[in-house]
RNA sequence: GGGGUCUUAGCUCAGCUGGGAGAGCAUCUGCCUUACAAGCAGAGGGUCAUAGGUUCGAGCCCUAUAGGCCCCACCA
């Protein structure tokens, strides 16, 4: 068997191998089980025009890892996938598809783009899905949704009535945020502000009838001023006081414009007049519904300057500015321009500057629905990990204005309002009216515009279960348990669906909100493919595996957290999966051939078994206890460090001494290897939700008879394998065998001298806790043999001793001590000690730690003192015999 | 302008409800010891940003300061 292991774990084979097995197993299928508890994530969908990136790969690596916990604990648990279709992203895709044969989407029209749009989804939305697969991904994919399909656009229809139907959803000419190349508008929250810097151009406007007198604006956008409808000032400006009502000429125009008085002026900032175009700047727009200002719209869907604005009709906007800033030159009515640096809106999709527009539109009022999402955070409801989250979530609602929900665009949910050709009635509904319900004509059509893609988003964990039906798996699954997310989609998506949630089905869609962090580069910059630093996760599966790719982006991060993303850190990744595949390739190497029983009696076990039981035990404990509160790090860091550590070096070596004996003493080899398999099963198996392919083969290979580790059942705690004296008696063995590494490294003692080794115990107690184990320590102490006696008795002077809290340990090595080194080493060895007892003592000496400190802490550090002081009298004694 | 967050070993980061500073990588020194050199053993390295405060006790709690990052916001 020993030739058929790999002296290396290769991922490569395995993974698609076991990954297969699971699907054809349908062990990540969930159903609905009165039986079990249920447990359930919604993933949240990939768009369909998405490739696998890092932030992918930690999102779904960390829902995997919680959907895996909870399955093997004995949940019912439903990992619901799915895919969205990305309204703008997917649009713009085909659109260039399109293009580049030669094919224009409005020569087409609607009807025949969107064949060609779902044509293009068929063809390559299922492509991160796949990629998701790769990365071991445990999802129900039987169940697996798009946020177009016939029930979630059901789902989307059904909560668009209702809202509409309540008077949350209204239609109306506001100011929104127009893209002039997407042409469409787009919501607050898809519009970035990033600093630019421009120029801030005064302008003097001429007042009628003052020959020669001018009111001075300042501006950051000259070409709006065709669309000008007033000046306004501060009403407590003194110097400006006699011009309000006063008209001006608005200059490259004909028309005639007044001076108004206004608090949103601000008297210190520019000159202090401003100039206002309610149908291009948002404040405006309130300004001019304040004053009854007209509105008038100077630009066309592509920012190009439309009819009204005279000889600059058909410029672009930017050329509009340079021609208007030169004309006012000539004019002599530019004042001054001066360099400036301020904040313009851009889309996030296509980076373009996003250009204030007064269009008809749909809103979503959220006033109301803000108040209930804010109300759920504050019941305890809604809870966000880590907490500071929840301020991000609670700022944003206070400040939350209506939702833009409509789009431009063909590829999304077409809003179900329809209007009478003949009155212009509208009527939202299911389907279109066969008669207008206002005047009886029955030519209507439907509304051109669809729905914002967050709008589907905001109904994915319960439109994925059936809602509004009422299906099984609605009244089983939801609400869900926690919903896994970065930081950077609270605003678009969770708000949307906690308060939609509540809105349909009153309650919230998850408890907890896992919050993640940002994968960066090694430099600590954002991935981004505009700076070519991505690194593509299929691409680190493919040269590490899929379970070093899950472990580097787990191990050392904190929920909400960035990190970085080293190969060292993929590499060391892949070493762990290699090192607990080489321990188990020993373990399997010795049981070959051998059948094991578990032993009658634990308590009769040694106390090297009874201690990695017990050890194993305890950090079951503390890794589900960090799962489950989500503290994912943590949790396996614990599993690493007891199976490199305690495990491997350890317990492995420990184990060896009886191993090698197997023919003189078969008893003690079989609990030996009973206790090595126990122990490292367990272990595996806290492991598997980060590691699921390493473990799994690793399993499934040392227990033949079983089926799969990941329907297995979690380790629980288990009282009566807690041996807290084997654990102290082996901490002490421990401590001895480091005592003696370090001083024949300190003595270059070459490795291959093997030393006899006495152990002269404190007392009788711990020279009985040193004998009972001590043998087994013979390999790592580079021992030739141990010796445990009560006096030093037949150890010669020259022996070196290393003083340790169970007593002092002796290495006979006569030839190799030289005086002076030996007296220097005790010597630093004194000064620790004294340094330990002085801490002991200025904590022991303040009357107010004695008196208020836990009693508890107060007799530990009594106990300390006593040993150190213990520890101390033996090297001055050891000295005092060295010295001359 | 408002809010959040961070500052811990050379680098990247952990550090759970306050009770003797940790890991990985890197560095240095020994080891190819029959699971693993993708390994084993050992070592060096930190006034936990600064200044105050609360406390018997502070990396952790409070206040201020400096610097970094992020988010929100209509200052023309």
């Amino acid at each position: 068997m020993s030739k058929e292991l790999a002296k290396t774990y290769d991922p490569s084979g395995i993974e698609e191998r076991l990954y297969q097995k699971w699907l054809d197993n349908g062990y990540f299928h969930a159903k609905v089980n009165p039986d079990k508890k249920p447990f359930t994530i919604v993933m949240p969908p990939p768009n369909v025009t998405g490739q696998l990136h890092m932030g992918h790969a930690l999102d779904e690596t960390m829902q995997d890892i919680l959907i895996r916990f909870r399955r093997m604990q004995g949940y019912e648990a439903l990992w619901q996938p799915g895919t969205d279709h990305a309204a703008i992203a997917t649009e713009v895709k085909v659109i260039e598809k399109l293009k580049s044969e030669g094919i224009d989407k409005n020569e087409i029209g609607r009807e025949e783009f969107l064949k060609h749009a779902w044509a293009w989804k068929e063809e390559y939305g299922g492509k991160i899905i796949n990629q998701l697969k790769k990365l071991g991904a445990s999802a129900d994919w039987e169940r697996e949704r798009f946020t177009m399909d016939e029930g979630c656009s059901k789902a989307v229809e059904e909560v668009f009535i209702k809202l509409y139907e309540k008077g949350y959803i209204y239609k109306g000419s506001r100011i929104i945020n127009w893209c002039p190349v997407c042409q469409t508008s787009i919501s607050d929250a898809e519009v970035e502000h990033e600093d630019q810097n421009g120029s801030f151009w005064h302008i003097n406007y001429p007042i009628i009838g003052e020959e020669g007198r001018y009111v001075e604006i300042a501006t950051t956008r000259p070409e709006t001023m065709l669309g000008d409808t007033a000046v306004a000032v501060n009403p407590d400006d003194d110097r400006y006081k006699d011009l309000v009502g006063k008209m001006l000429k608005l200059p490259l125009t004909d028309r005639e414009i007044p001076v108004i008085a206004d608090e949103y002026v601000d008297k210190e900032f520019g000159t202090g007049c401003v100039k206002i175009t309610p149908a291009h700047d948002p404040n405006d727009f309130e300004v001019g519904k304040r004053h009854n200002l007209p509105e008038i719209n100077i630009m066309n869907d592509d920012a190009t300057i439309n009819s009204l604005g005279g000889k600059y009709a058909g410029m672009d906007r930017y050329e509009a500015r340079r021609q208007i800033v030169k004309d006012l030159d000539d004019l002599g009515l530019l004042v001054k321009v001066i360099p400036h640096s301020h904040s313009v809106g851009t889309h996030d999709r296509c980076g373009t500057t996003v250009e204030p527009l007064i269009k008809p539109q749909w809103f979503v009022k959220m006033d109301e629905m803000a108040k209930a999402a804010m109300e759920v955070l504050h019941t305890g409801e809604l809870e966000f990990v880590p907490p500071s989250f929840g301020k991000t979530y609670l700022h944003w609602l206070e400040n939350i204005r209506d939702w833009c929900i409509s789009r431009q665009l063909w590829w999304g949910h077409r809003i179900p309002a329809y209007y009478c050709d003949e009155c212009g009635e509208v009527a939202v509904a299911r389907e279109m009216p066969e008669k207008c319900p206002k005047c009886g004509c029955t030519h209507l059509h439907q509304d051109e515009d669809t729905l914002d893609t967050w709008f589907s988003s905001a109904l994915w964990p319960f439109s994925t279960l059936g809602w509004p039906e009422k299906t099984p798996e609605m009244e089983y699954f939801y609400p869900t348990d926690v919903l896994v997310t970065g930081y950077d989609i609270i605003f678009f998506w969770v708000i949307r669906m906690v308060f939609s949630a509540l809105e349909q089905t009153g309650k919230t869609p998850f408890h907890h909100v896992l919050i993640h962090g940002l994968v960066r580069d090694s430099l600590g910059r954002k991935m981004s493919k505009s700076l070519g630093n991505g690194i593509d996760p299929l691409e680190v599966i493919e040269k590490y595996g899929a379970d070093a790719l899950r472990l580097t982006l787990i191990t050392g991060n904190a929920p909400g957290n960035d990190m970085r993303f080293y190969w060292e850190k993929v590499e060391s990744s892949r070493n762990f999966a290699n090192k607990i595949w080489n321990a188990s390739r020993f373990i399997m190497m010795n049981l070959e051939g051998k059948t094991i029983k578990e032993p009658e009696n634990l308590q009769a076990l040694c106390p090297e078994d009874k201690w990695i039981l017990s050890r194993v035990n305890t950090v079951t404990r503390e890794v589900t206890e960090n799962m489950e509160k989500y503290e994912l790090g943590i949790a396996v860091q614990k599993v690493y460090d007891f199976l490199w550590d305690e495990f491997c070096d350890w317990y492995i070596e420990i184990a060896k001494v009886r191993l090698w004996n197997a023919k003189e003493n078969p008893e003690a080899a079989g609990e030996a290897l009973w206790t090595l398999r126990t122990a490292l099963t367990q272990a595996l198996k806290l492991l598997h939700p980060f590691m699921p392919f390493v473990t799994e083969e690793i399993y499934c290979t040392l227990l033949p008879e079983e089926e799969s580790i990941m329907i297995s059942s979690w380790p629980v705690y288990d009282d009566s394998r807690s041996f807290p004296e084997a654990e102290k008696a082996m901490e002490l063995c421990m401590e001895a065998v480091r005592g003696i590494r370090n001083t024949r490294m300190t003595m270059n003692v070459p490795q291959s001298r093997k030393t006899s080794v006495y152990i002269v115990g404190r007392d009788e107690e711990f020279c009985s806790l040193y004998q009972e184990s001590c043998q087994s320590f013979v390999n790592l102490a580079s021992a030739k043999d141990i010796r445990v006696q009560t006096t030093k008795e037949g150890i010669g002077d020259d022996a070196v001793s290393i003083v340790v809290s169970g007593g002092i340990v002796y290495l006979p090595l006569e030839d190799l001590v030289d005086r002076a080194r030996e007296l220097e080493r005790l010597g630093k060895e004194q000064e620790r000690l004294k340094k330990e007892i002085a801490r002991c003592e200025g904590m022991l000496n303040n009357p107010n730690f004695v008196s208020k400190a836990p009693q508890a802490k107060v007799e530990a550090e009594k106990g300390k003192l006593l040993k150190y002081q213990e520890m101390l009298d033996k090297v001055n004694s050891q000295i005092r015999q060295m010295e001359p």
